[in-house]
DNA sequence: GTGAGGATCGTCT
DNA sequence: GACGATCCTCACA
């Protein structure tokens, strides 16, 4: 399907506030290896989490083991587990000691949209914007979980996940609040591809 | 199409 | 001991 050249995303992308991050990673590529199988989708809807101005935040109240990894250099894999069901998935942003992420919140199928809808234990017919679209959805379409995949590296290609561009022009971007949320509700920090179909809602 | 309710458990107070 | 950066199913319209 995609033949361009893929280019693995640099850290010193992630190492910026994450309302600079949120919006440039629309467009840009995740891709997992799954055991043979290649898993790749296009980043089409995110939110920014801040520090400690940013109640919503996990990192809003000072580091603990959970979220540690918000607290750590930029570029790597903030997993946790919600609801007693479900993982998600986060980039750490901003410097060494600095506090923030982004939570990806759903993506558009590009490769092995079968071995996702298998990881997702759903039927292959349903319907295609219930596989990613959505943080548990899409965490669970890629196999991730906390266990496998919290503080990975995601700038290195060597990873079996991580995070490219294909020198596809940026979408144009709408922001709105962020969803599932009671603090905090009002910041405008959700950033999502505008009219893409896989957009969560 | 929309809304209410339940599932389920790690994390922090 | 309460709660949550969610999802699914089932009414009801």
């Amino acid at each position: 399907m995609e033949s361009s050249r893929l280019q693995v995303l640099s850290r010193s992308f992630s190492d910026r506030d994450p309302r600079l991050v949120g919006p440039d990673l629309l467009g840009k590529i995740l891709i997992r290896r799954q055991g043979r199988k290649l898993l790749t989708a296009r980043i089409v809807e995110v939110e920014a989490y801040l520090g400690a101005d940013d109640p919503a935040a996990h990192a809003s109240i000072g580091r603990t083991p959970r979220n540690a990894v918000l607290f750590g250099p930029p570029g790597h894999a903030y997993v946790y587990f919600i609801y007693g069901n479900h993982y998600c998935l986060n980039v750490s942003c901003l410097p060494d000691g600095v506090p923030g992420g982004i939570l990806f919140r759903a993506l558009e199928p590009v490769e092995g949209v079968s071995e996702m809808f298998k990881l997702r234990g759903i039927a292959e017919d349903s319907d295609l914007r219930r596989l990613t679209s959505g943080p548990g959805r899409m965490a669970a379409a890629f196999g991730i979980t906390r266990e496998r995949d919290n503080g990975k590296d995601l700038t290195d290609a060597k990873s079996d996940l991580y995070i490219a561009e294909d020198g596809t022009p940026p979408p144009k971007v709408l922001i709105t609040r962020r969803i599932g949320i009671t603090k905090a509700a009002d910041m405008p920090l959700r950033y999502v591809v505008a009219g893409n179909r896989f957009v969560s809602r």
